[in-house]
DNA sequence: TTGTAAGCGTTATCAC
DNA sequence: GTGATAACGCTTACAA
């Protein structure tokens, strides 16, 4: 293992002081334009790497950004992150990223270790269960900005990114009663997480506008794992003597196995039923028929989030006057609800 | 801002020495053990947190592994980094991810960016057009250890973990032609990625030995976009006189696709061409009918790598000894291929 | 069992 | 325009 070269071999070599070769290389306006270029023509030459953790040990400053997720292995989650990734890098930070898989625990454990590990600033979409968030009050104590965005919560002042999922909730609802959809289902999430419950009230909004009742045996929530999705559809939904005739389900993957099994007892798909996913993922097109559902970019969230970071912490935009973001979502109309041809 | 607690402030309120407070967060066996507990008490009460680039300036050690993929919006790269993370992190290791977007310029600088950071390790899977290695040298040269999995080069002496590619193409292809397929197409990637290589020359192999000979037509190689596989089917393959009976996609979402614009255009699947995808992805279950596959497993495949390099970070299991990893895959038949009801 | 002192590589401050 | 020096917070010989 070879020893690494420092700005004192350089200094050494060139005769001059290791501050100017900081300088040099940090293109300090004071310092001659040729000794500079010595400098780093000697860097190139010798492979110099600045020590980064010398140099954030000196400046307090580690350019490296923490993002928690609940869960990695989800496309749109991916997508988000890549996203975040291709900004905060062109940006010359780093990325550490962590997963919660939806435990408040492993949220709160992962948030330490961000602390410890001194980011410049956090991105967080929360777990499934998180319902407590001092977890975050080292970072806001001392400044370091947080970003939440999708799962996120109004009671912690920090930025949000989102889209309105009331308004989607509502539009999805909606357009089921427009194909003349009476006894509508809604499968969801844990309703203490605002994506979850925004829907939730945009489709209770929805059938209230429309003189609809709203009944209980209509509505499921559960933690929307393939396993939880199947018990629902075919111990419950199937089991029934009338059968619901539409589906809103909070994401295309549910919307997608739930279609699937459908199908699979018979039904006829929009006819019997007809189904809205959430999300927009690739999925949904490839499913017969093909999934209406809300346009839900993953990759656009994720940009706007740290580009909004960015600039913060690069001291442009100030990030408590843009607290919340919305994006824009729109439904997309697919056969699976298609039932009259307008 | 609030200063932070350093362990010269411990060692202070405590009237004993920085050195000995050192020891003492770190469970060093000379250290009485009344005075751990003292150190450790105050040190919770005052909030004291480790800096870690004091410490990994010192010690020249970061832990931290830094990940290379090509890209993140993928459902298999994604259970990939969920395995690695999971490892990783109960390991008490960070983990810097990166993508290389499928280009070797971007893999390039990416390589830089991991090596100033002075990982101690790296996990890479490699972009789509990377032919060059000599990125990765810094790091064989100093000793800091490289696992690739899945995208692998056999020019780099470093570990790899994979599955047989080779046997998975052919046991794609066989089932087809048990199935009673005549003429198959096979549509991959880049022929000089390893993984799409070995199932070609599977395919290849399975034809030969059914006597079935190779045509140049039913072979397409593209960088597998979505736009690509539109074109290759819509364009190329419906536009065929003779249309191919069997489809062996390289991985799920080009069959499923496929399958769909197939159905689109009048045929039936499995009994007009029947279709095999690979890696198992959920996508693979919801089509109609649902498509036969390899099931690929990336968490699996993920909690390896990391495992692997983990053991050998610590000390215990030799890296050099483990040079390639073969995680089992095998075929899973759905009704995308099932011509004949064996 | 504990302490002293040096050093990891950078950058901020002050001086010239 | 450039340099000397101290400091960031930790670890580790070496000493006691």
């Amino acid at each position: 293992m070879k020893k690494e070269i420092t700005i004192y071999d350089l200094a050494e070599k060139l005769n001059i002081s290791a501050t100017t070769v900081s300088r040099g290389l940090q293109n300090h306006p004071a310092i001659n334009i040729n000794t500079k270029k010595k400098i780093f023509d000697l860097a190139k030459e010798l492979g110099y790497q600045s020590n980064k953790f010398a140099s954030s040990l000196r400046k307090q400053k580690t350019h490296t950004i923490g993002v928690i997720v609940p869960r990695l292995n989800s496309l749109f989650m991916s997508s988000v992150l890549s996203g975040i990734e291709k900004v905060v890098n062109n940006a010359g930070y780093n990325l550490i990223i962590s997963q919660s898989f939806e435990q408040e625990e492993k949220e709160k454990t992962n948030a330490i270790t961000m602390y410890n590990n001194r980011v410049d600033a956090l991105i967080v979409s929360l777990s499934y269960d998180s319902a407590d968030f001092t977890h975050f009050n080292n970072f806001i104590n001392k400044g370091i900005p947080i970003v939440f965005f999708d799962r996120v919560t109004d009671s912690l002042p920090v930025t949000k990114v989102v889209i309105d999922n009331f308004k989607a909730g509502y539009d999805a609802t909606m357009h089921l009663i427009e194909q003349n959809c009476k006894s509508i289902m809604h499968i969801t999430g844990n309703l203490t997480r605002n994506v979850y419950k925004d829907r939730y009230e945009g489709y209770r909004k929805a059938l209230a506008d429309s003189y609809i009742p709203f009944s209980d045996d209509l509505f499921i929530t559960n933690d929307l794992s393939e396993q939880e999705i199947y018990n629902a559809v075919t111990n419950n939904i199937l089991k029934r003597k009338q059968l619901p005739d539409g589906l809103f389900a909070t994401n295309d993957s549910a919307a997608a196995y739930a279609l699937t099994l459908f199908k699979e007892a018979g039904l006829k798909v929009p006819e019997d039923i007809a189904i809205v996913g959430f999300n927009n993922d690739f999925i949904s097109k490839v499913t017969e028929p093909a999934i209406t559902t809300i346009n839900y970019p993953g990759n656009e969230m994720g940009e706007n989030v740290a580009r909004i970071l960015i600039n913060h912490l690069d001291g442009e935009g100030d990030l408590s006057l843009t607290s919340t973001v919305i994006l824009n979502s729109e439904l997309i109309v697919r056969g699976s609800s298609l039932k009259s041809k307008v």
